[in-house]
DNA sequence: GACGGCTATGTTAACGCTCACTCGCGCCCA
DNA sequence: TGGGCGCGAGTGAGCGTTAACATAGCCGTC
């Protein structure tokens, strides 16, 4: 920066009002000094502006495994709306997902000088960290609980195993049998709960629900386990993979999906329409999600006040071939 | 820094010994500085830290869509193995693909103080966007080609390729369709030639490969395409997506998968051994190819130095149930 | 025509840390 | 017993930038 003051016959200061566009520089100077910066190659220093301004322009975020299509979407979501934003996006995966894990990933990214995190936190043990965070960070946390005065960007999971579940019953269905994710993540207890409130509400039999691990494996696995009852007609699965699993458990037995067996998913991963047969799923924007999440983040560090408010993103029903009305013979079984 | 010291009754240059971990310091003196350093909550500056060292402990990862598995597996390797490595890693995707994009997300980086960048570049724009980069910073690219002087870690797809396609002719079947990736992909262009080569070792006629994008739909549009022909015995897909929609499409017009055609993809997505069929595949290992791109990454900061060097990981054929011997009726047709 | 106020630029002092020295003390060996 | 050596600890400088203040020149106004 000295070199290109001395260059331009200028003194550093001057430089520094170039780069950061201030205003009462003549254009002379202006032009002399950005000829000089163009010759010299310089670049400014990023660690001594955030040293000075006590600004790292860099946000965290934090995510359980990026290789999962929900956490991934969200992170790509995210990384777009800051770039858009000027903000620069280090992410941290964690190990385990105990607290201390939480914490220790959060106070690497703080140490590292990040502005401001977003906790993709799909675990109610995540979601109980973040309530003893360190105030005055800024924190967004995807998909945690709003226990916390912490704000939460998230879908609307239990409208979504709503209208899954819903939209079976409307079929004719006697009941809908459910496969969920792993206990611990909200996600999987919100989809529950929803389907279960649909079936209570509709004053229908509540099957137990059988648990998966979003796994397609897993999802082949309960799979075999439904297709050896021959009372089931209508399965709501957890998440699009699963579901994968389950067509497969069901093809294997001879129970043919639409036709013996109904099944809805969630996620509509860009595969779902081709499924055998095109499964009927309820949509996510998890696009959406990281621009919210992001724009929460930005206002928060902005502003320096959490809004502590919760943000719900939508869930849509998309109807495919997986889903009919139930076998005459099993209807008002 | 100049609290804590006080507070410990030393020099501020103690307390960085501290922390540094430098050996001249008593244990007594130690404990002191540590219990201070908790009773302030200190933590030091990294800005400050980055200032005086030159040394960030940041690497780049320059990507073109996260959201893809392999994108996305590698992208989940790389941060694993920094995390060991003690780096942070900061992302940034690419909005076009052109060479300008690919140079102004490196700029970003480096002006943020990326110590290294690893960039995701399969595609040939990109890789020869690599070649006109600054030296002198540490560059590894996954998927990348290895004209510049630059380390690259790649998958053997050409191996793959030549395993899928040899599999497919050693169950006797006269000939293999391809349906291959976005032209300007280099693993789409390295699968193509693997499967070409095999090909014509093997004495046998080349049909057209098809054109696809990787995505579901695209490999149901030529799906559809390749259903119609009924010479089609056996295809090999560029990847596990489009596979996906080209079962869909042969399962639509009713020719059994394997039954009338084999089918072979490549990725080995963790749902693919419960499609339907389950899938004949390629598995690569993308956690390898992270772990590779970050050791090399890290030898090339700590030694200065590119070794230029091509680090090939293997690609393993999983066979499944989509594939088997031809049709009587199609054989030696 | 003097003075207030504005504009363009320069000067100085941090920001928080590490590096290169310096210093004092105890110990070993001649 | 003295000189040197090594170890624990301290002092001062400087990394590259921005913020705050200082200065000089110019314009307009009464």
């Amino acid at each position: 920066m000295t070199d290109v003051a001395q260059l331009a016959g200028v003194s550093h200061q001057t430089v520094s009002r170039v780069i950061n566009k201030h205003p009462s520089v003549t254009a002379t100077t202006r032009t002399r000094v950005l000829a000089a910066i163009e010759e010299l190659g310089y670049r400014r220093n990023s660690a001594a502006r955030t040293l000075v301004t006590g600004k790292s322009q860099t946000l965290g975020v934090v995510t359980l495994n990026s290789t999962l299509y929900g956490p991934a979407s969200t992170l790509y979501g995210i990384e777009q709306a800051a770039l858009e934003s000027q903000y620069f996006v280090t992410v941290a995966s964690l190990r385990s997902t105990d607290r201390p894990a939480v914490r220790q990933a959060i106070g690497r990214l703080v140490d590292q000088g990040v502005e401001g995190v977003v906790v993709i936190a799909p675990l109610d043990s995540l979601a109980q960290a973040l309530a003893s965070l360190p105030t005055g960070l800024p924190v967004v946390a995807v998909e945690g609980d709003a226990a916390a005065d912490i704000d939460v960007v998230t879908v609307d999971q239990h409208a979504g195993a709503q209208a899954a579940t819903q939209h079976l019953l409307d079929l004719g269905h006697a009941t809908v049998w459910h496969v969920t994710g792993p206990g611990d993540w909200l996600e999987a207890q919100q989809r529950t709960t929803g389907w279960r409130a649909t079936l209570e509400r509709a004053g229908v039999e509540v099957p137990p629900p059988l648990r998966g691990d979003w796994s397609a494996r897993s999802g082949y696995e309960t799979g075999r386990v439904l297709a050896s009852m021959p009372d089931v007609t209508a399965v709501f699965v957890a998440n699009d993979s699963m579901a994968v699993g389950v067509l497969r458990a069901f093809h294997e037995r001879g129970r043919d999906v639409p036709g013996d067996v109904s099944v809805v998913g969630f996620d509509d991963v860009p595969e779902a329409a081709y499924f055998s047969p095109p499964l009927t799923t309820i949509r996510q924007d998890f696009g959406e999600v990281g621009r919210r999440s992001l724009a929460l983040l930005v206002d928060q560090i902005e502003s320096g006040a959490r809004a502590a408010e919760r943000h719900v993103v939508g869930a849509t029903l998309i109807v495919r071939d997986s889903t009919q009305k139930p076998p005459t013979k099993a209807r008002r079984q």
